[in-house]
DNA sequence: ACAAAAGTGTTCCCCCTACACCCATGC
DNA sequence: GCATGGGTGTAGGGGGAACACTTTTGT
């Protein structure tokens, strides 16, 4: 018997549609608060979390797999979504209160072979604006939530080196990817995206260089609005020159931060 | 029937105990007499060469499986190598003339069927000392042979986008990597290390400059002994300080070349 | 001796770092 | 008014770019 909220998906294929042993999980990550976050999956009668994944169509690359995961774990499409590595120890399945919640879940038979073997997958980092994805559980999860970057918890799995991998792999293409653009909302100040840098290099920038280096990109466009009701002095209000943010990128942001 | 020398490789086992659907790619790089070389094996009949390849065993991982690769095409143990892309369009394995010189190389049936799928494939890419490599071609290859980079050739499938995407790689991972380490015989000179740089980056650099920031790493140890018989003023013989090396590539070797 | 390549020294200037200072807002 | 955070200006130094100059080798 299948479970009515199938680990398959929406997609409703049966199981000879997907590739065997090949899965995608996606690193989702947002910003809020001055925090970075992850969006993790919580596992039904454990303390332990998970992240995304899904499985991969016989007529979809791996990209269109995570674009999937994305659009199932947070409603969001065109997602901004990178693969940054394989994993593929093969002991890295063995996990048994995976499979007692599977078939506690309802899956049997042939459908529980499937998911019963040892599985190589395909890292992805996804950069989500946090204001707009609406954390959604999968078919196995009990709960999906935001969780700080630096707020340690127990993941099943590899799930933590794939979360560490995807952290270091965010921090090095920090120069080379329009990371600000995606993970900020569409309008921003210039301390809310040091905010960012911050989180993500874990060092603090100084403020008034930071403001001049970012100018001197050409990459932010004027909005000529202040943000209201905060205290102190307003922030200018910013969004990305996509043109200019996108040339700047090719070359790489000058590194050194 | 099975072909004698398999395309299953060494490993003598049977397609059961390998991942379906699942290969590793491996773009092999040497460098000589002042060339970026690419090994490449060339199909029997046509003018058409491709990147070494092979399966993933089921009780192995992607870097173990494309470390065996390595060492059946090239002799060496021990290969500096790193995944750097997934490659998944689920038409690249569209290429008739493949799979006709797998059945005129002896296979059929079931094992026949099995290579005649869709793989999604783990691009890899290694370093070796030319001198030590020895090609060797495998069981559906004509030849192999070491290639300049930047000689064009007709590569199968989508092995031309697995290339330049390798040397793309290459190329943003200079100051991250033991690259020079891995590509130079164990004594070399800072003109020929120079060499390797401009063939990777594309493009000249300053020797006068070259020499300084290279000496500013503190990377290389002078062996105080000099190139002999050449024409000119005899360089110097340095290798690398593995040590230093590696705590300079932790920090990147100040990008900006 | 001369050509060609290795290696050193020097100047200039840009950009990064570091702060000092001014501006705006809530309490 | 004062504390707090946003934003601008400036002085100083390190290092990269460009190039003159010296050294060494084969022919």
């Amino acid at each position: 018997m299948t479970p009515e909220k199938s680990i398959f998906e929406a997609t409703g294929k049966p199981l000879q549609e997907y590739i065997p042993q090949l899965s995608v999980d996606c690193v989702v990550f947002g910003f809020h608060t001055r925090q970075l976050k992850v969006l993790l999956l919580k596992l039904p009668f454990h303390d332990v979390w998970s992240i995304p994944g899904g499985y991969v169509l016989q007529d979809e690359t791996v990209e269109q797999a995570a674009d999937r995961v994305l659009f199932e774990r947070t409603g969001l499409k065109d997602v901004f979504l990178r693969q940054f590595r394989i994993f593929s120890a093969p002991d890295r399945n063995d996990f048994p209160p995976l499979m007692e919640i599977i078939r506690q879940s309802g899956y049997s038979g042939e459908q529980a072979d499937w998911l019963d073997r040892r599985f190589v997958t395909v890292g992805f980092y996804a950069l989500v604006d946090y204001t707009r994805a609406v954390p959604t559980p999968d078919a196995v999860s009990e709960e999906s939530a935001w969780r700080d970057v630096d707020m340690p918890c127990s993941l099943m799995m590899d799930h933590r080196l794939i979360l560490d991998t995807a952290l270091e792999a965010l921090r090095l293409q920090l120069n080379y990817q329009p990371i600000g653009m995606n993970l900020l909302p569409e309008k921003f100040t210039i301390p809310e995206l040091q905010r960012l840098y911050e989180a993500i290099l874990g060092k603090k920038l100084d403020r008034r260089n930071f403001q001049r280096k970012i100018h001197s990109y050409k990459i932010l466009t004027d909005l000529n609005e202040r943000l209201s009701g905060v205290a102190h002095k307003a922030p200018s209000l910013y969004s990305f020159n996509k043109e200019n943010y996108t040339k700047a990128l090719k070359e790489g942001l000058n590194a050194g931060w």
